[in-house]
DNA sequence: ATATTCTTTAGTGTGTACAATAATGGGCGC
DNA sequence: GCGCCCATTATTGTACACACTAAAGAATAT
């Protein structure tokens, strides 16, 4: 190993430093938001450590901090797994990401500036580009980034790092509930969003943040636990009929 | 090594199992919530792990997970310290906990039940008898605690795990801004807020625990930066006698 | 045949050695 | 004497080896 750190670069330009584990914590923190990495799925830590190329060491405390924003679930002795909510813990995040959505956006309003908004109303284009494109994945991935942007516009950290928490969960619980031919088409209400942040309506757009976080939980609603490891459950019309 | 867990006792007498890790994390995080453990010290891995009985891993692990509740700072190459929030950051912090702590006192009040209540209520009795006894540090640990237990009785652990973070943060700033002859009293508000919420009067509560929130806030503006190692500011009188 | 226990094995948990880094103090030229 | 550079040292970062755990399969007794 002849450096401990690589030099990669932002959407700003800036070139940043970023630790081993913070690379591996990114591309598997990706590989979620993407839905690359299905809820439920195995991360062994070997494996991880071959294909980045670091030592388990790297992958421990890369894992461990996903597993710190509930993203994984940590079982001791029994290594760790992408999470795979239940309905009720997606309600529960979706009720937490109300309560921060609404602080972040009236924030957003009274702190950001003009050209805050241009760059963020750019990231949305970019979102969109994605939709048309047919990379969904990357599309979700931007969904999700606007939502982090908004926190990080608010200028507070702490409410970052929670939202952070709560985006990729979120992107967990639309990977596991949400219908495959639904589409997202997120940006519509972000260029709306922007639009009533820039004329600083605060009811108008905390309203419309509400009603995009609705469309989230209607699906809960809607379809009951997910496709689960829960035998019993799947083949519960077979018992029916038995007993 | 003989074993990978040890044998703890909770208050309610229910033996659990606690990983070396989490019992070296707890231990330095009740030392910073009793302030026995001053913002800006510096946690050396090595003494660490020496007092604990334990290898570096081990604290490694409670270090950083300490750090991403932002309780202490991880200074790549340099070191962990503990956190000293400036007034700033402190105003961020206590915004955050205003958000979180109106929407716990919420569900408390619909979800909580009598047993619950009595049980938060004997926790204040304990709280109360800590600072009429005189130990301050315990008192200041129990009344970060009765925000938890609240948090826990909401019944969302999103919210919980960061309602954690938030009022450990806290109990860092009220370290580095209370005056020390300034008594909290913080068990007489508390009272009051279970006896609200079992009327579940939710006007009174949650405006019983934005008071609450005020006292912490009226002393940042009170006090200017904390005695800290910006040493500019310290001698900032003498540099006005030579310019 | 079934249940129980033992054995095996894959994989996680921890300690430790060594590498890389940043701070400190001494040496050197000016 | 003053400032710069290099060596030294203390401390963190990483890899790896071994210890421990738990799950799966084989062997045995009932």
């Amino acid at each position: 190993m002849t450096s401990q750190k690589a030099l990669s670069t932002t959407e700003s330009g800036r070139k940043v430093k970023l630790t081993q584990d913070e690379q591996v914590y990114a591309h598997i923190f990706d590989a979620i938001l993407e839905q690359r990495l299905a809820p439920g799925t195995k991360l062994n830590e070997e494996s991880l450590g071959e294909i980045f190329g670091v030592s388990r060491t790297i992958i421990r405390r890369a894992l461990s901090r996903l597993g710190h924003e509930q993203v994984v679930v940590l079982r001791p002795n029994r290594g760790a797994v992408v999470a795979s909510p239940t309905t009720e813990e997606a309600k529960q995040i979706v009720y937490a990401r109300r309560i921060v959505e609404k602080a972040v956006t009236e924030l957003v309003i009274e702190h950001s500036t003009p050209e805050q908004l241009r760059l963020l109303r750019k990231q949305v284009q970019e979102e969109q580009q994605c939709f048309v494109q047919g990379d969904k994945g990357a599309g979700i991935r931007l969904s999700g980034e606007f939502h982090l942007k908004m926190a990080e516009m608010a200028n507070n950290p702490p409410l970052l790092s929670f939202q952070r928490s709560l985006v990729s969960q979120c992107s967990l619980i639309i990977a596991q509930f949400e219908l495959s031919n639904q589409s997202h088409c997120s940006y519509d209400e972000h260029f709306e969003l922007i639009d009533a942040i820039e004329r600083k309506d605060k009811d108008k757009a905390v309203s419309l943040m509400m009603h995009h976080l609705d469309h989230i939980e209607d699906k809960l609603n809607l379809d009951e636990e997910p496709a689960s490891d829960n035998l019993r459950e799947v083949f519960s019309n077979v018992l029916g009929n038995k007993s």
